[in-house]
DNA sequence: TTCGTAATTGGAACCGGTTCCAATTGTGCA
DNA sequence: TGCACAATTGGAACCGGTTCCAATTACGAA
């Protein structure tokens, strides 16, 4: 007993296939008599629709794709669950590619734009390269961006410039001058253009408190906590090490603050630390940083692409989100020494 | 200009649509020249077969489906890491199914397992019920389920009691004779075996070094580092309070972490924490915990499902994976005080 | 009662693959 | 050279839906 089809249920029923369909969409063709028939044709079978023919028939996959290194980052599986709770809820399927390599990430870019495999795709922290973006267009492939820009697509990024800001003025505002700035550059096929706003705002804050950004205090490195915490120790180091250090993400903080415990340091007392995202640990190790709505990011991602599956936009369409700063216990003046050496 | 079809390119190649067909099923019974002809045809037309009229016409979905908590804990994250990498490579697609709320819960678990949706289905720490477990059996469903055991269905399960049996015996040989143990109960349908059996272990090594188990050193709750901090509370306030409390997951000890600290006590001086999973965050706050290979979990069910698919077995299998004791820095003998007391 | 129009209905054709069977071509051997 | 049999090949039928068009039925007006 294989399961039943469209034919069995019209048999049972006593109808045609074209009204069986026309019951299952809702059709408004339909006699309320033949529906009550058809429907309890279709009770009586336990008959579902298959999805592959009704895919094919249409010409649809009723499949959306995800493209992120979700993996790598703590950040990327917050919005992916945002992304989740709106697609599980619509008829779309949600097929998942995370890429850890650049092989697979080229591999993925290259096989799963076509439309016979999914309907629209959405794409996290990556960057596409040029010839990506040719063929994502070519094959008219609605494309969705979170947490990354590209003019050529919709997107859902955050106003990281603002981000940076918000970081400097709060280390401003506590009165330090010497900052330095720890980010991942990471293969350059991957995300840093999240990093470079964040440090656009936080150097303008910096130079608008009349302070000039000095390239030895940014350091750059692999996105991992061990990588940061090579690069704090550089860093604190330095002939007048800072006294405050922003991390573009909050696993970087947490390297950074390793590093500075490793150093005998204290923090916040002698050394201050924010990091970037607030993702969930960040709250249990207290740690101060510039929280971005990850989840939001998500919901409002999937959102964006399942209305753009329906009605193509004209031109691409942007949404902001914005950034907060949440002050907890890794952030506070600078030690005393240093501030009378400043004035 | 649509995209071309098997049609299409045996008319530019001059050949049979069955041979085309052959030709990309590798199929041995295709003359060399005609090869050729039928592979140049498809380079010419940038040809790729379409998924989806391959899916009906052959049957199956090459689908798989993943119903998980994901993002209640990271656990479950880094086994789906484990289980993409490895469907990543096969031809099967991976669709995920996260379940937050029992209504999504039962949602996934009564629509996703029909034979037109997926061919196969991963299911991670969620214990199907009596009706889902009949249902999947009427569908023929391969499934494996992983951090969770069911007579019923193939499995890649811990050695929990092991695991339980470590912990009791690293505290014991420490010296720790008032043990607490702090778990999640959650929504009965979820899964809490796991948590079981780990007790399970647990209490046999407390019992075979003369230690009778009381159950007020049992507390359970929520799965989150907030109810963990409660649940500590509690068992700190005993009139005979632990000096040393097993966490059945990371998340957990760190919330009895926190309240230990609250209370103006040391870790591990004067109370010692383990936990369990050894997620990534543990190494860096230097808890002590068991661990389990939480990747390796995904992929070897991953890899156990995709053979199922291609070979239902007659009975299910069982993988047991170790687990293993990392001794980091928040457990220690107990204080000296309590040495005395108890000799 | 008759006719015209609107409301329903049936089912062929189609979506783009795979598979199987019959037909055609090729090969080895007497 | 002729024949038996193996190797290739073509394409109808099928997978299970949707859709469109022609046919049938229902209904209101004359």
């Amino acid at each position: 007993m294989s399961t039943a089809t469209i034919r069995d249920v019209a048999k049972i029923a006593g109808v045609g296939i074209g009204t069986v369909s026309r019951v299952l969409n809702d059709s408004p063709d339909v006699s309320e008599r033949t529906r009550l028939k058809v429907l309890s044709a279709i009770e009586a079978l336990d008959y579902t629709p298959n999805p592959i023919a009704r895919r094919l028939s249409l010409g649809k996959t009723l499949t959306v794709g995800v493209i992120a290194p979700f993996f790598t980052r703590p950040s990327v599986v917050e919005r992916l669950r945002g992304i989740e709770n709106v697609l599980g809820a619509s008829e779309y399927d949600l097929i998942v590619f995370n890429v850890e390599t650049v092989a697979r990430r080229d591999a993925y870019f290259r096989d799963v734009p076509r439309r016979e495999r999914v309907d629209g795709l959405l794409i996290i922290s990556l960057l596409p390269d040029e010839e990506d973006v040719q063929r994502l267009r070519r094959a008219q492939m609605p494309v969705v961006l979170v947490d990354i820009s590209h003019p050529a697509f919709s997107r859902v990024s955050i106003d990281d410039v603002a981000g940076g800001r918000l970081a400097a003025e709060h280390l401003l505002a506590l009165g330090h001058r010497r900052i330095g700035f720890v980010s991942d550059y990471e293969d350059p096929s991957f995300d840093f253009t999240a990093n470079n706003r964040r440090l656009q705002g936080f150097r303008t804050a910096l130079e608008a408190a009349g302070i000039a950004w000095h390239y030895r205090y940014h350091a750059a490195g692999r996105h991992s906590l061990a990588s940061a915490r090579e690069m704090a120790h550089r860093l604190m180091q330095l002939p007048a090490p800072p006294t405050a250090i922003f991390a573009a993400s909050d696993t970087l903080a947490f390297g950074v603050l390793e590093a500075v415990q490793e150093m005998g340091l204290t923090v916040p007392d002698e050394v201050s630390v924010i990091g970037y995202d607030d993702i969930e640990v960040a709250e249990y190790l207290q740690l101060t940083t510039i929280r971005q709505s990850l989840f939001e990011s998500g919901v409002k991602g999937g959102r964006l692409l399942l209305r753009e599956i329906r009605l193509p936009p004209s031109t691409p369409e942007e949404i902001l989100l914005p950034t907060e700063l949440v002050v907890r216990e890794t952030t506070a003046p600078p030690a005393r020494s240093e501030r009378t050496i400043r004035r």
